[in-house]
DNA sequence: ATCCTACAATGGACAATGTCTAAGTCAAAT
DNA sequence: ATTTGACTTAGACATTGTCCATTGTAGGAT
């Protein structure tokens, strides 16, 4: 079932019913909720589960690197859990659906020295973006 | 001075004080500014301008393709009025600094058709992250 | 130079998203 | 079973962004 219940578990996190909801909704792959979406769906399984719970709770995967921050769509934060395999998005940018995906190379490399500005470079996020199959055919 | 202004007149944009406030506060290079900040800079020099006035700007050099929304920051957009040039980003995880970043390769092509999901994938944005000189000095 | 009119700007209410706090509740160690 | 510190709650608050009816004005027409 749940990987991410299980390695959070494994870690010593202290479980509560409301924790617990949050992990089993963001479970899976090509997840990519915002908070609202996230609080909705814990809602339906736990109603009196509050909305600061939902962001604090989200705050501390994030902080744990069990969840990562995806900021793709302009207006909220997304959660992503599949934290454990580095992989990158594409985006509709009509719809705004998302899908992991797996680019070739290794973009970190392809930043060289003279435009690192100093900086000590740890990670790269790259957003691909075009038309999903379903608002290409709509049009 | 302002090669924004410049294009904008070419194009027959029609040119008020307030529109002209923002695409000086705009203009320049490495320059990523949220909409607050923008209006602030606008305000400074043309007290009377308004909030909605400086968003509505902002909406519209988005759609003229003269300025470019980036979401490095999770908070709120930032405008970046270098989109003749292709470029990408390269942010401090620490204090937030931006730099505007040109790495070899083309990150399209590294984008294999088995991974496109049948998505027309047109644009691609990367975004780097590490610790700027100024935050590694003072850690 | 002056007048018109379509387009732009205003400000203030509203909406969406996220943060904080004080008080109550509970998981887990003992 | 008790205890304790961490977790949760509800709702006020903060920030960011949008909308709309009204007022103002740039730039072409005369």
């Amino acid at each position: 079932m749940s990987d991410l219940l299980e390695r959070l578990r494994g870690r010593g996190w202290r479980m509560t019913a409301q924790r617990r909801v949050v992990a089993e909704v963001l479970d899976g792959e090509h997840v990519h909720l915002t908070a609202d979406e996230v609080h909705s769906r814990a809602v339906a399984k736990l109603p009196e589960i509050s909305r600061a719970t939902v962001y604090n709770t989200l705050g501390e995967l994030v902080s744990l690197g069990e969840v990562l921050e995806v900021a793709t769509d302009k207006r909220a934060k997304r959660y992503d859990p599949n934290a454990h395999r580095p992989h990158h998005h594409l985006v509709c940018a009509q719809c705004g659906a998302i899908r992991d995906v797996h680019p070739n190379g290794n973009p970190l490399a392809d930043l060289p020295s003279s435009e690192r500005f100093g900086f000590t470079v740890s990670d790269v996020e790259v957003t691909y973006r075009g038309i999903c199959p379903n608002c290409a055919a709509a049009a």
